[in-house]
DNA sequence: GTTAGGG
DNA sequence: CCCTAAC
């Protein structure tokens, strides 16, 4: 799932879906598929910048096109995270979106732009100035240019996972093709680098699209008086895109870091201000001059204070990237962690956990709940911190008076299985915990996921909304109950979850633990593994990491198991329940976990020589893609460290070895393409 | 983001 | 496997 894996990105530190990049030039630089990728980022920038604004504002509102009034309810979503509250747009009437800001919205916000599935058509988010500049580029129009479009359109048109993938594969001017279908007098010759100036482009979002993303606070307060209407049309640039009834007079515009995408916001504002913030003087646009020129202004300028205190996004983003090919990026969660203690927050701990492959954990049960609810810490479960003995866990209705129709819990902590550790009787108590520590982490880290019962039923389509779902319902949503679930208990650890040409039947996750929302039900109740996971590890079949793609479309609802984390203390084995894991103030650095050793297999070892043959020293990202693309536990790094250690295997004695014993052949070809790389190198030099 | 190298 | 410097 491509956009399991997001960025934090921008000024003010929201985050944009990742994206994965093709194989591209040796060093990475330079290239045009870099710049793609930028483009898209830079879109979501932009949304993140209309989302913002949407939450400075008393009241926003969004007129939709005919086209997209079908899917109004669900065009933009604005979530506010610390406030333990949401806020969608959502219709007020046949044509317009509005959007009601919480009176205390000014903490981290989640924003998020999600296109029903059945939305057929892209929907763009656009200000009037850029009306213009469509009617213009269709030729409708006389007053304004807006420059060319570059081919970021393409990105957010169909299916995200296809289309990214298409978009690895096509060339450029291939994209920029396909735009000019959209554009037929732009962007067929252009380059990339002339629409550096081009104002915003239409945001187009295709039907499976989510942009979520981080808006920090705002300093900017809401203003009363703001009102404006953010034009919702449809992406088809052959459809009247003109719903907005006033003339935008505003035309908020950024400094683009790079080229502009496709994507275009733009404003529709009679009446803008940005409630008297003291951040814009120099950089904010006015709303009062219709006929100025568009201020460039940038989140910088708006927050900088702010910004400043914080870490920079490209250290967030790593902080952020579950992927695991990013492989430095505990030493800045160190650097967070004690150079920053306050961001050691909420958000902060979802950093770490989203590096400890507890993302989708979180993006289906911790994100919208207690975690982040900042009005809940002074509410601590009576009944958390007996001895951790219970969850708490509070379903809460919406309240009557909600606007929207978001469903709210609150979450109050998540507890893992009860472990067993058996330790000897003459290991320090230190040693004990630590044991338990690692046991804690290394199920935590790996091997959960969140699954969800409504009315005892588990709620099995992840596709399915809330909605569809009962989940918003009042009644159920009492019953509604999360448990964390193994992703399975039955794989050796050189088998790995991650590894999506490992599929293993028969791991059936089993509840380790469960509750309920409903107050009277108890903590919950813990299912036993009838196994121990030892005992399991024979059921499972080892694949290498190169085969059997077919079955990977048999593990795409993240279920993929991965009990690598069970094995990691061996002497732990599971029981009924225990702690509370996730107190929030109850982080320490030592969360920061390490990951799981996975040795590597023999076949791995054949993989990563006869790439290395191929490709040469030096080139690991290619041997990755080339030969471990499909294990995404395995980052060049790892292979690059691997192959080091196999050199130096190779050259010592044989008793010297440890481990899983490599073939002499293999060492061999070590040997041999180390020392013809080595050559190589040398020869280049020269 | 990648690569190289020390730990 | 981690961490960092360098690019």
């Amino acid at each position: 799932m491509v956009l399991q894996k997001r960025l934090d990105y921008g000024f003010s530190g929201y985050q944009v879906p990742w994206v994965p990049r093709a194989s591209r030039s040796p060093r990475g630089r330079g290239s045009s598929k870099k710049k793609l990728e930028d483009d898209r980022i830079y879109a979501f920038e932009v949304l993140a910048s209309l989302a913002g604004k949407l939450l400075q504002e008393r009241e926003t509102s969004a007129s939709i096109s005919d086209a997209s009034r079908k899917n109004q309810h669900t065009v933009v979503k604005c979530e506010t995270h610390d406030k333990g509250h949401q806020i969608k747009l959502e219709p007020r009437d046949e044509n317009t979106l509005a959007y009601v800001p919480h009176a205390n919205d000014d903490l981290s916000l989640k924003i998020s732009s999600t296109i029903n599935s059945d939305l057929p058509e892209n929907v763009c988010f656009s200000d009037k100035l850029d009306v213009d500049c469509r009617q213009k580029a269709r030729g409708s129009s006389p007053s304004k240019v807006a420059g060319d479009f570059p081919c970021c359109g393409i990105f957010f048109e169909g299916n995200v996972d296809s289309v990214i993938e298409k978009n690895l594969e096509v060339e450029p001017q291939e994209i920029r093709g396909m735009v000019s279908k959209t554009h037929p007098k732009k962007g067929s010759s252009k380059d990339l680098g002339e629409l550096d100036r081009a104002t915003l482009a239409p945001v187009h979002l295709d039907n499976n699209a989510k942009a979520s993303l981080f808006s920090d606070h705002m300093n900017c307060g809401p203003s009363p008086r703001c009102q404006e209407n953010m034009e919702v049309v449809s992406g088809d640039d052959d459809e009247n895109s003109s719903g907005c009834s006033q003339p935008g007079t505003i035309m908020k515009t950024y400094t683009p870091r790079r080229h502009i995408g496709n994507q275009r916001i733009r404003k529709l504002s009679a009446s803008r201000c940005w409630g008297g913030t003291p951040n814009l003087k120099d950089g904010g646009f006015l709303n009062t001059d219709r006929k100025r020129k568009p201020v460039y202004w940038t989140w910088k300028t708006c927050y900088p204070r702010r910004r400043s205190q914080r870490i920079s996004p490209f250290k967030r983003r790593k902080l952020l990237d579950q992927n695991p090919e990013s492989t430095s990026d505990r030493g800045l969660r160190r650097k967070l962690l004690d150079q920053n203690p306050e961001s050691t927050s909420d958000r902060g701990l979802r950093r770490k956990l989203h590096n400890q492959n507890l993302e989708s954990a979180f993006d289906r049960g911790f994100s919208c709940a207690g975690m982040y609810n900042s009005h809940n810490k002074g509410k601590k479960s009576e009944n958390s911190s007996a001895g951790g003995a219970s969850s708490s866990v509070a379903g809460q209705q919406a309240p009557s008076h909600s606007r929207d129709c978001n469903v709210k819990l609150s979450i109050k902590s998540f507890r893992v299985p009860e472990l067993f550790v058996e330790i000897p009787a003459t290991a320090t108590v230190g040693s004990l915990k630590r044991t338990v520590m690692e046991a804690v982490t290394a199920v935590l880290g790996g091997g959960l996921h969140v699954g969800i019962l409504l009315q005892g039923k588990k709620v099995g389509d992840d596709s399915k909304t809330l909605l569809q779902s009962g989940i918003s319902q009042g009644d159920k949503l009492r019953t509604l109950g999360f448990m964390l679930e193994p992703r399975c208990t039955q794989i050796p650890p050189s088998l790995c979850a991650e590894d999506p040409a490992v599929f293993l039947h028969g791991c059936t996750p089993q509840h380790l633990t469960s509750f309920s929302t409903t107050p009277t039900s108890g903590p919950g109740t813990s299912k036993i593994s009838p196994d121990p996971p030892v005992t399991n590890l024979s059921k499972c079949v080892q694949r290498n990491h190169d085969t059997a793609p077919s079955h990977t479309d048999i593990s795409t609802d993240k279920t993929i198991p991965e009990s690598r984390a069970l094995l990691a203390v061996p002497s732990v084995s599971l029981k009924p329940l225990a702690m509370v894991p996730f107190h929030q103030k109850s982080r320490r650095p030592e969360f920061v976990q390490r990951r799981i050793r996975r040795p590597f297999s023999v076949s791995e070892v054949e993989a990563l020589v006869q790439a290395v043959e191929n490709l040469g020293t030096g080139r690991w990202r290619d041997v990755k893609l080339c030969a471990f693309d499909g294990a995404k536990h395995r980052t060049y790094v790892d292979l690059k460290d691997k192959w080091k250690t196999l050199v130096h295997t190779a050259k010592i004695s044989p008793q010297q070895r440890r481990g899983e014993p490599v073939p002499q052949e293999l060492l061999d070809r070590v040997l041999a393409a180390h020392a013809y790389w080595s050559q190589q190198q040398v020869k280049v030099e020269v």
